[in-house]
Order: C-alpha cells, then structure tokens, then sequence
DNA sequence: CTGTTAGCGCATTCAG
DNA sequence: CTGAATGCGCTAACAG
C-alpha cells in the first residue's frame, strides 16, 4: 500500500457512494433512491430491487423502516377468568394512561403458542408488547428484535431466555415466608400442594418451602408434598390426600388462593376445622381471599403493580434508558384468621369420603 | 318547463360537473380534484382551498373522509376493581377477537365524563366504541356521529337518548323475581337496599321489587326500603338500620352482591343467622356469591353475554344490517343457600352496635 | 368515459 | 454549499 493513496482513482470502497451515482446507476432520480434506502412504501417492487442492487454495490445498506410510534401497547392474557390476570392487566392499564398510550388487551387460551398474537401485533404495529406466563419462542422474539418493539413477560412460566426483558415476584422468599410463619406458630408437619412443576414460580415457591423447613431443622418429608395445578379442584383433591395420611399434617401451605379454596372445603367436609384444626396458608391475596371465612392468610403478589412495573419497562427500553433486564417485586405475608398454632392433640387420618 | 328541456343549452345546474371541468377551473389535474372531493390528506392547504371552491360552484359538495377500518374498537371502564366490569371486558374481548378486531381498553375513573376519551379515540381512529355505564353527552355522541363511528353504552347510568345504542339487563323483571322469590318462601315483610337511585337499573330493579310486592297483596313500606350505592359499605350500613326496625324484615334484597355481602356481615354482627332468622338475596351473581358460607342466592346478570353483545351491536351497526336499538339480555335467579322460610317467631328488634 | 389509485420525480426544506 | 429527506402534484395504469 503507498503511502498516499487519497488521491488515488483505484480507491473505490471509501464508504458509501453519493445518492446521485446509485441514481444514475439504478436509472431513476435521487428521490426514489432515498425512499428505498429508507424503506419507505411508495415505490413500486420493480423499482425498489433495482435500486436496491445499486445500492449495495455502491457500498449502501438499505435501512430498517423507521416506524413511527403508534400509541399503541399490545398485552396477551390466557383468561381474564380469574382475577389473576385482571389485576395484572389493570396495572398495565393504569401505567399505559400515565404514559399515553393506548393498551390492546388480546385473550388467547392457549399458554403456551403466542405466535398468531405476536404476527398479528406486528402487522398492524405495536410500540410495545406484554406477554402473561407465555413465553414466546426464539422466531416470535427474533420478529420482535427485527422490529424493533421491546417485548415483557410477566410471571414468565419457564426461565425467561438471555436478555428477555420480565416481571416477577419473589416466589422463593414467598414460599417461604408462609412457611416460616406456620413453623413460628409451632407447626412441625406442614403440607403443601404445589402448583404446576413445569411452571418456574411454582418451583421457587417450593424451594422456599423447603428452605423454611430445613432452617427450622425439620427434615422435609415428600409425602407432604402433592403436585396440583393452581386450581381450587387441584386443591380440594390433593388436600383430601393429606388428610388422610396416617401421620396428617397441622398445616397446609397452597400454591394459590384458588387451591386453598378448594383446600377449606375438603378440610371442612373431613370434619375438622380452619384454624383450629388444620392452618391455611393461601398465595395471590387476591379479593376473594380477605372475604373468606375465616380470612385467609396468604402471600401477597402485587399483581397490580407488576402489570405497571412491565409497561414501566417497555417504555424504558424504547427510550434507551434503563438497562434492567428483569423486575422482581417482593411478595409480603398477609396474616389473616386461617392459621393458629397447632392443636395439642392430632387424631388420626380423617376417613375416606363418602 | 317545456316538455323537452334535455337538449336545452341552458339547462346548466343538470347534477354535477365532470371533475375535468372543475380541474380546468381551478387549474389542477383531474387526480388533484379526486383527492379533494375525497379528502385525501397529500394536498397543499392552498390547493386544497382553490379546488374546494371550484368544486362547490359546479354543484359538487366535499365528501368526508372515508376513514379505512383501523381494526380497532375502544372500550372504556369507570374501573377494573370490580368483577363486574371485567366480566363484561371479558365478553367484550371474546366477540372482538371472534370479528377479528383488536380491543383498546381505557380505565377512566370518572363516571360521568367521558369527553377525554372520546376525543382521544377519534383523533386516533377506531371502529367503534363501547361506553361502560356512563352515558356521552350530546356533543360527544355528535362527534361519533361525524367520525360515522358507532357507539354502544353497557348498562347506562341514565335513560339512553333517543337514537344511542345500549345494552342491558332485565333489572326490572330480576328485581320481581328476587322479590317473588321470598314471597312464595313465605316472607312478608321484605327489605331492600337499593343502588344510587340516579342511576336508571337501580330505579327499575326497585321498581320490579315494589311490583313483586303488589302482586301477593303486600303493601309496599318506604321504612324497609333503604338508599344504598351499590357497594359493601353501604350494604352493612342499610342493613343495621333494617334489623334495627321495631318490626324488622325476615328477608332483604340487595342491589348487588356486594350490598349483599355488607348486609351479610351486619346480619352475623347483629347474632342472627343467614338465612335462619334473615334470607339475603343479591344481584349480579359476581363468582364471589358462589364462594360465600352461606352460598349467596341472586339475581344474575349475563355481564359477559353482555359485553359480546356491546361489540356485536357495533359490527352490525357499521356493516348497516341490524337495527337493534337496544339490546335487553335475561337476568335468571340463581337459587342457593342465603334464602329459607322466615323463622315462626320474629324477635324484637336487634339491640344497637356496640 | 369518468373517477380512483399507485408510483415517480420536481421543488423545497433540512442537516451538517 | 452539498447531500439527503419530504411534501405534493403529475402521469399512467386501472376499475366500474
């Protein structure tokens, strides 16, 4: 290479060639030029690969269409059935007007396939998305990357990917927080029945579970241990399965306050009293549980401000600000008239139902 | 007029110029004078005024814009707190997605403005627009009109105006059923706390419990009629000054479940039971009603039917079939545990709180 | 033949 | 003053 080559007319690639050359080049004006390289509609498809091809062999690269904002943020739910998802969807609600936009609620039964949703949500433009539990696939984020809209998954049912922006609560001290609280009132068999396994919340909480067992040095026991699903039936089948153990339990932790609903009733139709006989311990602390009778104790999970906390994210990351990847908000124990001490004496397993 | 005026040169003012004539006058292009009389936004306000003119001196008038569909229809709730407004969010998100429409949700906390919203759903655009409860002003209804945007109000708080599409229940007729209900039970004397009497459901299911009454012959009584507003609060307030009555009722209908659930917690504070001493009925059959020891019997309200209702009376009313004015969905008496035969002996009244 | 829509380039404006 | 980005009105192709 010599030592001066500024000058030199072979010195052809230094950086993307004048607009009037790829014009020239492509047979058409220096307008339609800048259109294409901006990606903007209004030319024709013939005219458009033309240009493109002289683009690229000027040095160019054609750019990502800058879409203007729309106004519009776009939140996928599984059910507005439960007041679960409600909660959520009102936070967002409420963080969507404080910032000024408009928010699309979509309902999809199916927990686990977001794809129509998100193609849907891209064709028509979105300045941002909130996924609820559903976590979508690698494609479905690389259309989201490519269109440059920031996606959230709130209470992600499986471990969110590297770099996937989500909303949490803090399941394992949750989980064990409810725990400790029945050992503190001097439980030592202490059930629980689990949500979903696959479901990475239901892990955490009863990670805690355990922790809270074994800081109190009492050895977890699997048998105390059922899987459910979050549902009041779940919990009213699986509760029925402690208390017909030998050596049953004083107390029950649930996964939710829908499976400790369906817990109360088993317990109630054994025979046997809450809290006198058998403590509950719900989690959610949503509505129903403070109207129950008695009361139920549970893990508050602000559901409401989590909503929030993910348009709060969405809005941070369009702007540039704002680097935080995942917002994890603290559960709290909310103690109501569902757990008591232990009774002195503990009969034996309940009998069979009827 | 002669009896051949259709060759007649002066004959001038026959219809509308060719626009080629009226783009001669204003010296544009013919295509420039479609844009304008269809008013397409890519003219200069200059051209845009000169064509205009011409125009309208060859008999042509401007059409509005014919707005494209945005696939977009707009709901707006006083608030999500409620179950009640979710369920009709819920029937409302179901019938927009099985016509294919995406769902733009408000929470707006006024009850009685709305104009904030209106004005921000058009300048946007949208397809149509669900009002929950409150009821647009006549500049606001204008505004739709204009846009040629329809307009659906869920349970007006007052009379719908002539001409506004609505959707209800039968309030009266669920206030008569609940009312008969206690009547064949054997109740005579029956109470009622009512809703906010401004608000036109309240006035009706009042209205259907005073006919309820008439009908078996029993006089109505204004001291066993109590004003409420619909929530807890008021149910336990209204309920004690019912039970505190020297000759107090055997039976109360509430105006909503959660009247009922106030009034519930009065009865109990009061040492009487639900429904030994007092049946409760409520209304709306929110989830919770099933839940409450005792189970609530109540009047129930198709909210989710009448959500999908809302956004169906939109598409029919924009696809100019169907002339349903209002839609009037069945309300159905849910009979559960709150309600029994009145006790033989009523005791005095309940001594004061404490 | 009348009216509508797509797509291109002129002229102007804007950024450095 | 140069290179790039738009607003806007034209021609051309199309639809009824």
């Amino acid at each position: 290479m010599t030592a001066h080559d500024h000058d030199s007319p072979a010195a052809v690639p230094a950086g993307p060639a004048p607009l009037a050359t790829v014009a020239a080049a492509a047979g058409v004006s220096v307008p339609t030029v800048s259109k294409v390289l901006n990606s903007r509609p209004d030319v024709s498809a013939a005219t458009r690969a033309k240009v493109q091809a002289a683009l690229e062999a000027h040095g160019h690269t054609v750019r990502r269409p800058v879409s203007k904002p729309t106004g519009l943020v776009d939140i996928r739910v599984v059910s507005l059935e439960s007041t679960w998802s409600e909660a959520v969807v009102r936070g967002a609600a409420e963080s969507a007007r404080r910032h000024g936009v408009d928010l699309v609620i979509t309902v999809d039964p199916d927990p686990d396939d977001c794809g129509a949703w998100v193609r849907h949500a891209l064709a028509r433009g979105t300045d941002g998305a909130v996924s609820v539990v559903t976590v979508p696939d690698a494609a479905e984020r690389q259309a989201f990357a490519d269109a440059l809209v920031p996606v959230v998954v709130v209470d992600p049912r499986v471990r969110p990917p590297e770099g996937l922006l989500s909303v949490g609560a803090t399941n394992w001290q949750g989980g064990l927080d409810a725990t400790a609280h029945l050992v503190a009132l001097g439980h030592r068999r202490i059930g629980t029945i689990t949500g979903d396994d696959a479901q990475a919340n239901a892990l955490a909480r009863l990670a805690g579970y355990r922790t809270a067992l074994i800081q109190a040095g009492i050895a977890p026991d699997d048998s105390l241990v059922r899987r459910g699903d979050f549902t009041v039936d779940a919990g009213y089948e699986e509760a029925w399965h402690l208390l017909s153990l030998d050596d049953r339990p004083t107390a029950i932790v649930a996964s939710s306050d829908d499976t400790a609903l369906g817990a109360l009733r088993a317990v109630r139709e054994a025979g046997l009293r809450v809290p006198d006989d058998v403590s509950l311990v719900g989690f959610d602390d949503l509505p129903i549980a403070a109207w129950l009778d008695p009361a139920l104790t549970t893990v508050h999970q602000p559901l409401v401000e989590m909503g929030a906390a993910a348009v709060d994210l969405l809005h941070r990351a369009r702007s540039g600000t704002g680097h935080t990847v995942r917002a994890e908000l603290a559960t709290t124990l909310v103690e109501r008239a569902s757990t008591a001490p232990p009774p002195e004496v503990v009969r034996g397993p309940v009998r069979a139902r009827t």
